[in-house]
DNA sequence: CGCCTACTTGGCATTAACTGCCAGAAAGGC
DNA sequence: GCCTTTCTGGCAGTTAATGCCAAGTAGGCG
């Protein structure tokens, strides 16, 4: 794996160290006061490099996303193929879960996220992108009975349900400092949804 | 009515103009090509005035955002106490519908907002801020049997789930150039999601 | 070891979105 | 016609972000 040798190592140090440098600024000072000049210099690296690693400022918390949204359909692509769309879903959902940081630091990130507005707006961007290349891998487990919805329409409302109960329950679960888990609150919210009477 | 006169009344027309020649601007060039200094000479103002007028280059698509959520909020309110959360969200949905732009002009700032990433992002995120306020609203129509969701959490997943229903009907609908009912794309969604089977 | 190539890094200049400041013009009340 | 209030425009400055180029550094090879 590391065969790229020694370009590819350093590579990760440094991004480490930039990253652990901007979360703690932007958590001592806030997102909007803390300039890309000052996570440079006390990162101990050039203005220009940084924006080599990281291609803006809101990558430095929402970046590592790209990877999660490929794990994420993978995962949901993997499902056995009799499991309904929501299940499947779900399933994605609690892989990811699994995979994110430790619970400490996503819960650090997701209260940037959520208190700072042009951050929860890239967060959302990066979300739609999942959004849109799930649609097809949700379409193919749609039964197409007659009186239905396209199923073009009913896999894009469904995937779209579902990454705004997970944005609830997140929004929810950092809410209450991360004491209560964050799976169940998924749950709770697509029963809300789901569960008619 | 028009009674602060005539600041008032040239304020209209300068920011009607500025509204016109950047959404044409936008639909000629797109969104990210376009700059505000452009817009500006084009629309015969200074740079600076524009700023005052619109605080930042998202708000000249999303802006008028602010006075449909206030309408929004109002029209749910003021549903009959026996209507469910589902059909009162509903009706305030019908009213946005009619009282929202001419459809042409719905359809190309929809294309935009579609089209363009961080827009779309933007436009979510003042969205949020109508899902906030909708949410005691809402939550004062829930019946809190046993067995259920929190009450704020029910409502919280209700709402986020309607607008996301909104926002992929309104995305369908901008992708068939307006020529299916968006009521009716919603409704579809709706069902897609809340119905069994 | 020395050399050549491939890739990375850092500094410099530039652009575009904003923001603060201040002088001057225009509107409204008297 | 004056005086206050409010709006406008220009100018300078900040910040994020991008392109360019020269200098450095890793890796393979003789």
């Amino acid at each position: 794996m590391s065969m790229t040798t020694l370009w590819e190592r350093s590579r990760q140090v440094a991004v480490q160290a930039i990253l652990d440098t901007a979360v703690r600024l932007f958590a001592e000072q806030g997102y909007e006061q803390t300039t890309i000049a000052q996570i440079a210099r006390e990162a101990g690296i050039s203005q220009r490099s940084l924006f080599r690693y990281f291609g803006t400022k809101e990558d430095l918390v929402c970046g590592d996303q790209e990877a999660l949204g490929e794990l994420l359909k993978r995962t949901v692509e993997q499902q056995p193929a009799e499991m309904s769309a929501w299940d499947a879903l779900r399933a994605g959902f609690e892989v990811i879960l699994t995979a994110n940081h430790p619970p400490e630091r996503a819960l650090e990130l997701s209260r940037l996220i959520f208190d700072t507005p042009s951050l929860h707006a890239r967060y959302i961007e990066k979300r739609l992108r999942w959004q849109a290349e799930l649609v097809p891998v949700i379409r193919a487990r749609l039964g197409s009975g007659p009186g239905r919805p396209a199923p073009d329409t009913q896999a894009k409302a469904i995937v779209a349900t579902v990454f705004a109960c997970i944005d609830t329950a997140t929004e929810l679960w950092a809410g209450h400092d991360g004491r209560i888990d964050l799976a169940d609150l998924y749950d709770q919210c697509l029963a809300a949804v789901r569960d008619h009477g």
